[in-house]
DNA sequence: GGTGAAAGCACCGAGTT
DNA sequence: AACTCGGTGCTTTCACC
């Protein structure tokens, strides 16, 4: 898992493949004066370094009815039981990541649901796995996502 | 921001596009048995319906020296203030997303950083947000990503 | 709303500097 | 490590169903 060693030229590539990862490498090519073969060899040479894991879509879960995010703090009875707990909560599809944590909680999850009632089924999935002693949940009012480039451009900044 | 109506068509080729966003539409085609041209004319209807927002790639922060994930929990002195700070903390690259929420906290937020020493500057950026009454942080020991796609079946299972 | 063919490009490997 | 170039194959459009 060490630093892996990125120049100007890969940062840029990359930044406008976090854009939009269908950017024609012609285009890429263009802007940073080099040519497509290029660009190709250093997506690939990036993939094979795992840099570059994959590409997702990003999908408006609002208009697909999912308008509800909640986090969930989980309290274990015995921390032992932590990773019987997790693979548990992996089980449940609304829970869209979870982490293992110091502090307050022992877990601690996202959920995405429909709505206030379909989001307590999940919670009542969550409190029924064995081993939870109880959960806490935060509700969110308002989502606001970070431009990724931007933290792209601090971590290039350091490199 | 109304539901959208998509048919087993439509699953299919973003359960194709989810996993890799540059899966060719050749291959959907034939995986499909329809044809190429279909899945674009799809693919285009869903992004200007906006259920298709963009495309992105997932990089591998460990691998950029970026290990470290606590999720921040912020009080305020007064909530008249939460779309100020709201801003504030947006404009903090390290920050990769953040809530207002109810429960404990006012705002809550996720941070992405090199090591604890970083993640200690972070916090203090947020500490001395005009405003900021007091921070709360979870640091993760363990991040587990659940599969878009299983969210996403289930999703379609009630379309 | 789908098709199939054709034109236009992009991808990607080989060979070169 | 990067370039050019050419074969292969993908995308995108369009006339037609």
């Amino acid at each position: 898992m060490a630093k892996f060693k990125l120049d100007e030229t890969d940062h840029q590539i990359l930044d406008m493949l976090i854009e939009n990862t269908r950017t024609p490498f012609t285009d890429i090519a263009k802007k940073l004066l080099i040519s497509a073969g290029t660009v190709h060899v250093r997506v690939k040479k990036m993939e094979e370094a795992g840099i570059i894991i994959g590409s997702s879509l990003t999908l408006d879960y609002k208009k697909l009815g999912y308008a509800f995010i909640a986090y969930v703090g989980v309290f274990l009875k015995n921390t032992s039981q932590t990773k019987f707990v997790l693979e548990r909560i992996n089980e449940i599809p609304f829970v869209t990541v979870a982490h293992v944590t110091t502090g307050k909680f022992n877990v601690f999850c996202k959920i995405r649901a429909k709505n206030t009632q379909h989001a307590k089924e999940i919670i009542f999935l969550l409190d029924d796995i064995e081993g939870v002693y109880r959960t806490e949940t935060m509700i969110s009012l308002e989502e606001s996502i970070n431009d990724k480039k931007r933290l792209m451009h601090s971590i290039f900044k350091e490199m």
